[in-house]
DNA sequence: CTATCATACCGACCGGCGGTCTATATTTCA
DNA sequence: TGAAATATAGACCGCCGGTCGGTATGATAG
């Protein structure tokens, strides 16, 4: 039988390709090496060829989550066509808006992020993009003091506040798409809205801005997510 | 040789002080349930008749934490001597300013709470400490928006706020205790005071209070945790 | 073309893990 | 006093992450 041997980066990729579905999946703890290394169909030592340890495995995978999501907002840092608030706006609002059409992926995402096996694995991930999106939070913050858009002694910790609302909603949204009748969503669904609320009016007080300044993603997004939760959950 | 058999609440008890000791020190999933029957002296069947498994222990552990900390702020509430931003202040800097004298214990609690493979546990101890905490927060945030001391169209939503900067500032300060020489610590003092500085006035802001009406623990208290710190190195 | 060597890969094997099970000791109380 | 309920012991199980000696493959130099 003739050993199939690919370029050594695409045999990376194809590992953590597997190790993400199953640790999305069964989560990190349950899901084991051995079915990591039966599911891309290599062997162990080929596996600790590539990796020295199943923990740097979650590591590779969190990088290359984190890479992927900045990847698509770096943009903004230097778009001419938006002033500070703009692009604060654009960032904060940016994971929800984006593809609406993919609704369902979101849901799958969130479905799985939020399980408590799924702990270590997201934590992981929030620690590479809190490495990555602080730095970028922190400059726009930072032009916005300058041109007088914001005022706020420490820009560090706003951003760091913009981080915790956002992984706060996150997780809000998970809980409101764990609910169980349509009555349940209706009412999780206005919970979410206000909370939303709550967290874009601190954020205007806390920079010094005028109420409704800042815009968190789109009310439509979440009826979506839950639209497509619902579809997923009739296909089953 | 004889059996020891203690009450069974009490072997419960030695069995949740031995865990705690082991899972502190070595992390939740670096002590394995071998080490924590050695270490309490018993068998594995004696463990098993007490605990259905190592992830009940933790549960359990989680519990006993949280009902701890409920104990001693739950007095608050009901105290007829402060009015509702008096409970919240009280509230916000109860576990810091408690009692200085033991800031060396402080430095430990801190210094192993936030090291990652105590991450599992420190996620369930803080899952039951928000399910006791929240409705107290809760409350008093109520008492303040009927009495008009408060502005705000989501108590809840502030409750979870403020757990957020609250476990946020824990951060902080573990991130500052970690540092190494003096003149780190001095700078780390600085950013710290600076954040907690923002977070004051934040939650000033978003329940309408004037700034400064929100005061979130000693500034003298960050200074003696470093103190003790120090003096634990001194000593290894 | 071939010898050489680093790289890529294989899978039997290891200690230790969480958890089960059967047997036994102890307590409780009719 | 004796039987049922409770508490304890520790050998044992399947599986886990990780190791290791060995083999196949690809690039390079003579």
């Amino acid at each position: 039988m003739p050993r199939v041997i690919k370029h050594p980066e695409i045999r990376r990729e194809d590992i953590l390709d597997h190790a993400q579905a199953l640790f999305l999946t069964q989560g990190y703890d349950r899901a084991s090496l051995n079915d990591v290394i039966a599911s891309a169909g290599i062997s162990k030592g080929a596996f600790y060829h590539y990796f020295p340890s199943k923990e740097a495995l979650l590591e590779a995978l969190a990088d290359r989550f984190a890479r992927q999501a900045l990847a698509g907002v770096q943009g903004i840092l230097d778009d001419p066509g938006l002033d500070p608030l703009g692009r604060l706006n654009s960032l904060l609002s940016q994971s929800r808006q984006a593809k609406i059409e993919t609704a369902a992926e979101a849901w799958a995402l969130f479905e799985t992020m939020f399980r408590p096996e799924n702990l270590v694995l997201f934590h992981r991930i929030n620690l590479a993009a809190n490495a990555s999106f602080s730095p970028l939070l922190v400059k726009i913050i930072r032009q916005g003091v300058e041109d007088g858009t914001f005022r706020t002694f420490d820009p560090e910790g706003v951003a760091d506040i913009v981080m915790q609302f956002g992984l706060a909603t996150h997780d809000v949204v998970a809980k409101a798409i764990a609910g169980g009748s349509d009555a349940d969503m209706e009412v999780a669904i206005e919970v979410l809205e206000k909370r939303v609320r709550l967290y874009e009016i601190a954020l205007d007080r806390i920079l010094g801005l005028p109420d409704g300044s800042i815009r968190i993603g789109e009310p439509g997004y979440i009826r979506a997510v839950m639209t497509a939760r619902r579809k997923a959950d009739k296909a089953r």
